[in-house]
DNA sequence: GTCTATGCAAACACTTTGCACGCGC
DNA sequence: GCGCGTGCAAAGTGTTTGCATAGAC
């Protein structure tokens, strides 16, 4: 609550119910959500849809909360700990039934500065993301 | 020419000329084409983008071409080779221009391996794509 | 001739935007 | 009270689908 304040308040933006709302619900999610989940899990009419994905916006600019993608052109947002290091993670979702399970494992950075540097690229990132059978879907 | 043909018909599907044309222009790009790219690359008029969303969906099941997602909701193809294990690979991607190059560096298969068992998944694969500055662009 | 593939237009799903009003500060 | 944020509705964008016709075999 107060990191949200303290960013909001940083860069001349106001605390709005529909805001804190949305990042309450994030907050209490293990996994990501996409836009419509989110409005359908707020209190009902609580919040338009074009409120939820300007929020979204900026709180992705402000760094509270991050975008996945698990190639069905559905954005889903997870909350992002202060610690983005320590967070930094990727997901297996199964193709069947779309469980997910977030994995630690990443990319390995010495291979990824590798790549960075061979091609003369600069601040290099990567979306990675696993896809296979959950046991209960073989 | 003779792979499609082969495939086609032992799928029992017909050889088409957008068919053949949509692959022949495949064949030539060394990145990968969004469906608009391929319908303005197309001879004029030549072939309704109903068509190609169509045709990408068959050869995608076909694994003829291959799906790549760059984060902008907007699917890109590319031609399969017939070897695709060595075909395998990734793209890096210039955040201001979109330029892309080729990846031959691939996730550790030991690393992805364990993933699978360690949470009792199957058939594991996954979709990794780099995002950076481009040399021109720094 | 049969049955798939195509073109055209309409429908879809997700997302963005314009505008007047409401509300945080 | 000023100016950002919201709700509502309309518009955008990428993609899919229904249907009659054209074309591969």
């Amino acid at each position: 609550m107060s990191e949200l304040t303290h960013r909001l308040r940083g860069n001349l933006r106001r605390i709005t119910g529909p805001r804190q709302a949305i990042l309450d619900l994030l907050r209490q999610q293990k996994h990501p959500l996409a836009i419509k989940d989110i409005y359908e899990l707020l209190p009902k009419g609580n919040c338009d849809l074009a409120t939820i994905y300007r929020s979204m916006h900026l709180l992705e600019e402000l760094k509270l909360v991050e975008r996945f993608d698990f190639g069905d052109g559905i954005a889903r947002f997870e909350m992002k700990s202060a610690d983005e290091e320590l967070h930094h993670h990727h997901h297996l979702v199964c193709k069947k039934c779309s469980r997910v399970v977030e994995i630690d494992e990443c990319f390995p950075s010495d291979l990824q500065d590798g790549i960075a540097s061979k091609n003369g690229f600069k601040e290099v990132t990567h979306k990675l993301e696993f896809f296979g059978t959950c046991p209960d879907c073989q």
